[in-house]
DNA sequence: GTCTATACCCGGATAGAC
DNA sequence: GTCTATCCGGGTATAGAC
């Protein structure tokens, strides 16, 4: 049972922002629009600063380099990710078809934050610690502890969720039957 | 039965390579070797110009532009996963098995070739015409046809891969065992 | 804490001489 | 077919003044 972010109103306490400044943690909120709106390609210093309304070369008053930036970003996104993979379970009694639907709105709703925590190599020394044990929990739930099942069903939902992304399925393809598929495959094999 | 390329020695005869010029060919040979030993990053037209000896302008006399040249490396990498996959097919009796060791394979043997054909939207436009459906015919066979399953255990194997690429399991990961799940439950919902 | 100035990289592509 | 010269753009990061 996790307690805290999911009942409360107002903005969500984030271990992340909590260790940086006020000052550092506007200009993570702003690099994270720009990020969502633009992605990853147009997360430079220059533009974060314009956004900011400081020259970039101040920013690395606040923040060490980019490299700790899109660590915090990154941290962001697996704190969001564990609430909503830990809700979704939570709300249904078939928690792999509820985790490849959270899986795949998250992905669809901030694609540019997707691609960025998942196109290179985690930067772990730089991660909030503990952030991404946290999102992986509810699916190592799901599968009652079975490492190499979780494994694959992250490989399939991932696979389906950056190959559409990348457009690498015919636009008119419909994917929820493929989604059916996997999941069935998955779940009978349990 | 395809034939050709897979009974001959020497060097395989290319589509892709054959629309190009002597020079054109050489340049896109140079720019592969450095593909594959430095990565898509690496990828410049001044680099691959010192490489074949000649200044950056000049490649511009043998191709339209660097997209051109992505496009030939990509359709080039089609061509090799079409022989690739034939051939595995052709030598087994479990297809989606033999599939998945030759897909594992191709990504291992030339990750940067395959980040840069799964990285980003394919540019359809500039590919040699059909080397993308040659290369996913021997799936659709082993599915007997079915889009769905051949699509999700594409979504399988790709996140296996890339995700083994960008270091997203723990560096002691046997993922032997992994492989073995995903296709067992593919193949047990055939 | 912010600035200017700057150092150092890198990239794709074109014009026009030879 | 290749060259030089150049145009445009981009980037991270530091030094030192205010």
């Amino acid at each position: 049972m996790r307690a805290g972010p999911a009942l409360r109103h107002g903005p969500i306490a984030s271990a992340t922002l909590s260790r940086l400044t006020p000052r550092a943690q506007e200009i993570v909120r702003v690099a994270r629009e720009l990020l969502d709106r633009e992605g990853p390609e147009a997360l430079s210093m220059r533009r974060i600063g314009s956004l900011v309304g400081i020259r970039a070369a101040s920013l690395y008053e606040h923040l060490r380099d980019k490299q700790t930036l899109e660590a915090a970003l990154i941290s962001l996104g697996f704190e969001e990710q564990a609430d909503l993979f830990d809700n979704a379970v939570a709300a249904s009694d078939d928690p792999l078809a509820a985790l490849a639907t959270a899986y795949r709105q998250f992905a669809h709703k901030q694609p540019h934050l997707y691609r960025l925590m998942t196109e290179r190599p985690l930067p772990r020394d730089r991660l909030t610690p503990g952030v991404e044990a946290a999102a992986a929990k509810a699916l190592l739930d799901a599968t009652h502890g079975d490492l190499d099942q979780a494994r694959a069903f992250w490989a399939f939902a991932h696979g389906m969720v950056i190959l559409e992304l990348n457009q690498r399925f015919p636009p008119t393809a419909n994917l929820d039957p493929t989604w059916q598929k996997g999941l069935t495959a998955f779940r009978d094999t349990q």
